[in-house]
DNA sequence: GTCTATATTTTGATAGAC
DNA sequence: GTCTATCAAAATATAGAC
């Protein structure tokens, strides 16, 4: 139940680090992140924080698992999504600038081939996609949605307009709604006939 | 019609360089782009190219116009817009992925407040929201679309969906059919009772 | 585990010759 | 208009003491 004596301060620690890396990634993105702020908001000093995370690279991909974790199971992160989910993600992410903006960053930064990122958002992408076309599919069969529309354009569709949205709403948040939206979206998919 | 002799030379290389800039923020973005690399590629040197622009951001700023411009009117990039010019564009975008991949970047980029194109893109997608409303409530008077919708909502949401199929499409080509799902949007907007 | 000190690299920008 | 040379300021990462 508790962890052993010796490690749990540095556990402590590295949560710390894990904390402000996140808000200072967020901020500034990737490049414009420096190791020596993120070290001195956590207390301590660059070399020191490079005990416990040895590159930038590392720490960052470590704050881009727990991101994602936010929203589901913190061990697979393979839990079962649906439209309701991600409804409920956009709703949730409305009091959390800061992740939509690493998210948006990192995401964009991710389409560089030679990017550290580019395989976490591609298997990202494919199992979000995969979660939704199985929930249209099973509305599909409900008679919840006309069995005319594709389910992957749908799937795809969906996650667009999420982070589409997003970016209007970080650059403008008070002429985005962002949760309405993406509900008016829904609506159109479900009342087709 | 001929640019007056002495400056012939100035033009064309300052041509080189644009061109070469834009493949170079596409590819690394705003930070990771160099302008000691730009310039080597624009064959000068790194001096030699702040002759031109004298800095980086001078530089960038305009990279992006040029970029928009590619769209429409070269002069005030205040040319009607509409739906169909929508559709158009990303059916256009995909012989383009360096353009893609340079908004797709810069945007992000963008939302951090520092950022010297926040401005830029705010006032760009302020008037591409515009346009489309204005596209939307000229077909709800004409019958084509459904007078329950909200003409923002729907503009929000065409733009949404055009900037997220691009960040998909650039992750995975193969997976992402960016005007065809843009399309399927819009027959869903318009078929909506 | 954390520090100080430093090596190394790279960047944007400037000065001044040609 | 373009060059070489250089500055000053970051950054990541490492070495070694404690």
């Amino acid at each position: 139940m508790t962890e052993r004596g010796p490690y749990a301060k540095g556990v402590a620690k590295r949560e710390e680090i894990l904390a402000a890396a996140l808000e200072h990634f967020a901020r500034k993105g990737y490049d414009r992140a420096s190791v020596r702020e993120i070290a001195r908001e956590a207390g301590l000093s660059q070399a020191g924080l490079l005990h416990h995370f040895s590159t930038k690279e590392e720490l960052f991909l470590e704050v881009l698992r727990r991101r994602d974790d936010r929203d589901g199971d913190p061990e697979q992160h393979r839990h079962v999504h649906s439209v309701d989910h991600l409804i409920h993600a956009v709703e949730h992410n409305v009091d959390e600038p800061g992740l939509v903006r690493l998210f948006v960053s990192m995401s964009a930064e991710s389409v560089d081939e030679s990017s550290p990122t580019r395989s976490f958002f591609e298997s990202r992408y494919d199992w979000l996609r995969g979660e939704l076309r199985a929930d249209i599919e099973r509305r599909q069969k409900g008679g919840e949605i006309s069995p005319d529309l594709d389910p992957d354009d749908v799937a795809s569709l969906l996650v667009a307009a999420a982070d589409g949205l997003q970016l209007q709403w970080l650059l403008q948040p008070d002429k985005v709604d962002m949760p309405n939206q993406l509900k008016v979206l829904w609506d159109l998919i479900r009342k087709n006939a």
